[in-house]
DNA sequence: AGATCTATATATAACAA
DNA sequence: TTTGTTATATATAGATC
């Protein structure tokens, strides 16, 4: 009958910490929801355990959305203030490689154009531009809706890093002459592109426990994926 | 000294609500860390208030992402068990669409290679080919890191509703004809780029309450923007 | 605005059925 | 495995500083 005052730490002892866990939980989401009620304001809260394959939620499943909705807004805002987090620091070495990638984007599309051009007026090669695969042009991360992911128990304890085998692009494959672009492809490009194996994982979408980019799970890359060589 | 049992509901005095929400605010996540320490589970708590323009977590936000991060995987299994929630609804309109997507694309693709062959091998139209606007053909949505959202405070009542509006599709501009698949364009393809004062809306990223694609605000279609007629 | 006090309400650890 | 009991620890409403 609670006769020892709580030692703050693990539970050794497997069953005292089940027990331990559900009455503390249960009570834990009383408080939740009375604060939520007494006070009036948006509160949420998440629990995962080893005991429920799903992770038990306050309020429904609607209102967390809601509450979440309104927590994932907040770290663009955090970042204009202070610009040292990680987050922030991915998100500028993305926006530097956007610019990159637009302009490598365009000169690849002009040099594709005028080499058409060129085989049509000397008359030759028509016959290649037919062989033309025009399904590797086209926009295979679209079907990442299929494929769930093994269901997720426990996270692996924290292992911060920065994610550059996530950032993945798609290999141009056409059989247009590009060695000239992959000679001029600066180093933050032939970086990003060194791990082919990612390529696979990423469109079966499963991935590890490795940090991510922050609220936006699903995007895993698909503004990469989608943009390069098109 | 507590001799009245708490009424369970909406604290109208505003000094003895804010009193008691600081209070039990800081019992409500003693408990959380506690619980966290003592069994060693993942858990997270998100508290709004209108006393603090920052939302109060816990733990920390590094884990928190951590947690969350988790927690955004969970609609994937979800949906794949019960396909009758919104999001799954609108999952899978997106797979659908992509499909249609892929297929216009390919198309399109094919009819502007055969088109620039055939003005090539008669030998007219040389200039026009060399007006193409490469700048309309590029990934315009890539700049989204920029431009800040104003900042939240308090959510609005939730108010449910597909969000066609969302939906976005950027229009051809180049010049050449495609007269021919505007009008092959089957009912959901116009339905969903009738409504061009979206456009600047998502290129600001800024949107107001709305139901969103739930966990993934930063994609907010970039997906159809970059994939169509690139 | 917080800090402290104190009587009471609530949560819960250990045990039992 | 859950449910109930009970002694004790903890949280907190209301007051005061």
């Amino acid at each position: 009958m609670t006769r020892k005052k709580v030692k703050l730490a693990f539970i050794t002892n497997d069953l005292a910490r089940k027990a331990t866990f559900k009455k503390r939980k249960k009570g834990l989401m009383k408080k939740v929801s009375e604060l939520s009620t007494l006070c009036g304001i948006d509160i949420c809260a998440i629990i995962y355990s080893p005991y429920e394959s799903q992770p038990e939620v306050w309020p429904d499943n609607r209102g967390i959305h809601r509450v979440l909705a309104q927590f994932k807004r907040m770290p663009e805002m955090e970042q204009s203030k202070k610009m040292v987090n990680q987050e922030s620091f991915i998100r500028q070495r993305i926006a530097k490689a956007s610019e990159q990638l637009k302009k490598q984007h365009k000169e690849n599309r002009e040099k594709e154009i005028t080499r058409i051009m060129y085989q049509c007026l000397t008359g030759e090669g028509l016959q290649n531009l037919m062989m033309l695969d025009l399904n590797d042009l086209g926009i295979d991360e679209l079907k990442n809706t299929t494929a769930p992911p093994p269901p997720p128990q426990q996270v692996a304890p924290p292992s911060p890093h920065i994610p550059t085998g996530n950032l993945y692009m798609q290999e141009q494959k056409s059989t247009v002459d590009l060695t000239m672009d992959v000679m001029q492809r600066p180093q933050w490009f032939t970086d990003w592109t060194n791990n082919p194996s990612d390529h696979q994982q990423m469109n079966s979408f499963g991935h590890g426990d490795e940090m991510m980019l922050p609220f936006c799970e699903n995007n895993h890359n698909t503004m990469w994926s989608n943009a390069i060589f098109p």
